[in-house]
DNA sequence: CTTGGATGATACTTTAAAGTATCAATTGAT
DNA sequence: ATCAATTGATACTTTAAAGTATCATCCAAG
């Protein structure tokens, strides 16, 4: 099996799946440009290829969030970068890891990815409050939701070209931030965006 | 054609398919606790179906949002009445309406559904940067964008017994104001809430 | 060159669900 | 009480896509 063209089958499906949640197997290895064989050699059905899509967007989620999130930075500075770079993950994220079919009794597989992201994130939410940069009142179900959602958000907008990619990151902080942080939070966040530019 | 049958073949499809979007009309026909035969007298396709519920989401929504907006309140209090009786849609509006399918190439009849609404509240966001509520700066697309995946993350919460659905609507307008907006916006909303309860 | 594994094309079977047709039972209005 | 309309059950056809099997070709390593 060659690993590339692995790769590129799930690319390729991820694009497909986002057009359209119902594609067919036939459209997909067309897209990929492989034969129908070939791709039933690399995932023996579906099911399979689907959970491989979602297996392999939650390899990039660890990919981004665990080194930033086992750093020793303040948790502020950990949430400028995760976002910075979850954005423009989105199309894998959003589209293929957790959207495609709104997944009651999902594959324990995709559980167990998909909760290892989302401990981090808590975590993370934690610390930040922990630290005084948001708003200690707010529930911890409210934070983690809406930072994911308006991470899923920015992507959309980006996507469909209403929002340049290098501004996204920036909106979803400042509002994240400025949603249920404290003042200073803000102005912390001000810095940060022209540090960064 | 019995209307209330109707009706609750629709609000049963939408609670099946937000289980499994790719649930069969079997499946749906006995959750709504008609003979499979009825179903398609009711629908005639799959297609149809799902056609009737999104538009069947588009008049909910029709029906909270026009008379808010066409009120002549200030927009923060448009926004305020018109996020509170929206998040308890959420089930309707996001799972039905515009998250089934990706949609890409969706139905004319849905396209125009949607479009009526989301006009209302991009121009809600301009009248809310209007009346000062809303910093200036930022992208309407965001404001938008921001706002409709707000009340979709409340609603997800809600549905998932996190948070209270009393609280969710004020979460989302608290994020929502103090992450776009001026200081003084978020007393005000502090006080409404106050004022509300 | 030749050989073995991977590929693409294609033809086939299977399956699950859509959609149709029919009819007897029920219901509700007059 | 009757009759027209609506329904549920069920059996049927159709369809689209999944999944399988086969074989000729191609390419890379020896």
């Amino acid at each position: 099996m060659n690993q590339v063209t692995r790769e590129r089958i799930i690319t390729q499906s991820i694009a497909c799946l986002a057009q359209n949640a119902n594609i067919s197997m036939d459209e997909i290895a067309k897209s990929a440009g492989v034969g129908r064989a070939t791709l039933f050699r690399y995932f023996k059905s579906r099911a399979e290829l689907l959970v491989a899509i979602k297996l392999h967007a939650g390899e990039q989620l660890k990919a981004v969030v665990s080194p930033i999130f086992h750093s020793d930075l303040p948790a502020r500075e950990k949430m400028v970068r995760i976002v910075t770079r979850l954005v423009p993950l989105g199309a894998s994220l959003n589209v293929s890891a957790y959207f495609i079919y709104p997944m009651k009794q999902e594959d324990p597989r995709v559980m167990a990815s998909y909760q290892k992201y989302s401990d981090q994130t808590r975590q993370l939410c934690l610390d930040l409050k922990a630290e005084g940069s948001l708003n200690a009142d707010l529930p911890l179900a409210w934070l983690v939701a809406s930072m994911d959602n308006l991470i899923f958000a920015a992507w959309e907008q980006v996507e469909s070209g209403d929002i340049a990619p290098k501004q996204a990151p920036w909106l979803v902080l400042r509002t994240f931030l400025a949603g249920h942080g404290t003042p200073d939070t803000v102005t912390w966040l001000n810095k940060q965006k022209e540090a960064h530019q």
